[in-house]
DNA sequence: GTGCTATGTTGACGCTGTCAAGATAACATC
DNA sequence: GATGTTATCTTGACAGCGTCAACATAGCAC
């Protein structure tokens, strides 16, 4: 762990974290090299290295915060058993507008460059997974107990294919490939008709 | 239009792109360098810039492939009115197939590499547009016709929805956050049960 | 003060995409 | 066949990138 001590510069660390932010919004992963951070950061090319062993690592930090945000808003969510859809609603919409509202950083936590290409910190998977988890647990405790579930479904597996439903909208929402900026609201409908269809059985 | 003539290296333009897909193939697009590919193909680092304007622009033409690969797929799956159920089954596990047997050019059609970061060409954007065209227009004829949709389901929704699906389920497995590889079959299934939801109505 | 460690610096290497300028090869026209 | 035009391929160069090695300095423990 690295302290947040009083050196050259004050806190660096942190420093770095908080432009890396600015500079990811604005420009994107792209946009974000070390060397542009430094200077931002007012330190040399190489002073990151103290802080991250990598570029990887620092993306990996960047991403965990971005976790612990969406983590907050899955807190939040509710959807109880005898009527779900307003809340899946709602937090459809929350997590769209939380992908919408910073793009690049959604694209950082869920695209390939940290969980292909890099290789994901042991502290980001916990979290990420952590997130996964929380979901799960929220369908099966608010949403969907045995009595509602249709025969044999899985919580987890209700939980992957809703999830994705979620996920592939953003990513098509984002890359603007299918999905127009216009179409969020009533496309987002659409994915709640979708996932309510799998949680309560033909009735 | 670049023309197959018989100049120096014989057929460079296609050679590029037949060295594209096998270094896409294996390395990803993190390692398709123009540089690395030129040398493939037996030329000099700049030799490539007289066939193509771009990196953006070989890479558009390899993506452009793929989607036609995909839009043959496409027109195979046929799920008729009566019981759909068998018809999408097939496809979608045809969808996933086709993403996990060459990842990095899945990664390449539908990532932000083109979409976002660089610019789409003209004619990849035709192309890709109608590929989900011709999905809106199979699920409309063959799948959900106005007596089998719930009330005021809109077929272009259910088919961005219902793609969403699909594209997230492969993101999610391809880069192997929430799913994984041995989950595939079950997921895949799950998702045809939520997909199959959204077009026949509670019963 | 002495030494250790954390933090910061400059220099360098190999990689990338791409532009400019020059060479050569094929073809069209006279 | 000679000439000119155009397509193709070459080398040289530039700025940018991540990162390693070597060195400088600042803070702290003793």
């Amino acid at each position: 762990m690295t302290q947040p001590g009083r050196y050259h510069h004050g806190d660096l660390h942190a420093a770095l974290l908080r432009e890396a932010a600015v500079l990811l919004r604005e420009q994107g992963v792209e946009g974000l090299s070390l060397r542009r951070l430094a200077e931002r950061a007012g330190v040399s090319r190489t002073a990151p290295y103290h802080h991250f062993t990598d570029k990887n690592a620092l993306l990996c930090a960047l991403a965990e915060d971005g976790f612990r945000r969406l983590d907050r808003l899955m807190e939040e969510a509710d959807f109880r058993a005898d009527d779900p859809e307003p809340g899946l609603r709602r937090f459809v919409r929350g997590y769209l507008r939380f992908a919408c509202d910073d793009p690049e950083q959604y694209e950082l936590m869920f695209g390939r460059t940290l969980w292909k290409t890099g290789r994901p910190t042991e502290s980001l998977t916990r979290v990420a997974h952590g997130c996964f988890r929380r979901y799960v647990d929220k369908l099966e405790a608010d949403g969907l107990r045995a009595t509602t579930l249709p025969g044999g479904a899985n919580p987890l597996r209700v939980a992957q294919a809703s999830w994705a439903t979620l996920h592939g909208l953003c990513r098509l929402l984002l890359d603007g490939i299918y999905v127009d900026r216009q179409d969020m609201e009533a496309v987002s409908d659409q994915a709640v008709a979708l996932m309510l269809a799998a949680v309560r059985p033909a009735q």
